[in-house]
DNA sequence: TTTTGAAATGTTATAATATAACATTTACGA
DNA sequence: TCGTAAATGTTATATTATAACATTTCAAAA
């Protein structure tokens, strides 16, 4: 199973299609593999998260799916979180927006870099963070479950444009 | 200025009364320093979200003020706001709550611990976290802002009774 | 191949969280 | 004490999310 590229900070020139198909083909063996159904709903959902590139909210998508027919809410989260129990996309909660994952062949919770100006994120991974994080959980008795890590700011790009915001 | 006692999975039996008394002396003094009125709506609402010791929701405390009289969303909203932006409480966005802060003499962004369980929380300012994260964002040439750093899992005392639950 | 039952989706209503916009009150400084 | 800016009150509404129940779909058993 191929992964896709580093995503980080990524902007118009890469290949977009492409990009979005190799999710779509990442997704279509995930789902396989756990025996669920990647449905065209779902399908659809997330191929409208990943063609953002950047985090898009639950109601957002939503309006992007009734321009093709009806659509309710529950409609939508059902198939966020499907998503995100298989960990195709993850949720920003400091956004209530969702991202696809770049790291989708195993469950995992991601590290964010996001951007306040242009919204571009990177998904880290990083084993610096996770055994810092780990350390001081074990310090404190703490048995992790579940982690938020989301880091806003300024990306390389938008650093220089700042003054003109 | 004193600082309260390290706040981490903190159990009853601690003098809360006198925790509650000793971060509201240190709020009085943040106030002052910084040129704001510690008016009597604030006061109680900060005085509400540290009676917890567990992140609360704005709606919670709002329906604890109306126990004493009328209030309206956006009181409670603004008030909050203004403890956020001296750094006397935090917010905890995958919650949608917010907590007292433990170390309030300067502006800064917490990192949690919370217990799933009985709603626990210790707030670390782990210099560990923070270079591995700093490191991070230089590695990816990121401008850090603002960090949400949140930990969902287990605390000492709920891991035992595990099972029970 | 038909049945059938569980999974998925549709539908309606509403809950939970948060803010906009404007009116009134408060309290400090001139 | 008066004028003004800050704080609070008030009403309405936006935004995010879920509950509850009806209908459809689809794969596996008969």
């Amino acid at each position: 199973m191929k992964t896709n590229n580093k995503l980080q900070f990524i902007k118009g020139e890469h290949d977009h299609q492409r990009c979005i198909a190799e999710a779509m083909a990442n997704a279509e063996q995930v789902c396989l593999k756990q025996g669920q159904r990647f449905t065209a709903l779902r399908r659809r959902v997330f191929e409208l998260v990943w063609q953002q590139h950047k985090p898009i909210g639950a109601y957002d998508v939503l309006n992007l799916l009734q321009t093709s027919g009806r659509a309710a809410p529950p409609t939508v989260y059902r198939a966020l979180d499907f998503l995100l129990d298989l960990g195709l996309i993850h949720r920003i909660a400091s956004l209530n927006a969702y991202v696809g994952c770049i790291h989708p062949t195993d469950k995992h919770e991601g590290q964010f870099l996001i951007c306040e100006s242009c919204k571009a994120f990177a998904e880290l991974d990083s084993t610096e963070i996770t055994r810092a994080v780990d350390q001081n959980a074990q310090k404190n008795g703490f048995e992790i479950h579940q982690q938020t890590i989301e880091i806003m700011g300024l990306c390389p790009h938008c650093q220089g444009k700042k003054e003109t915001l």
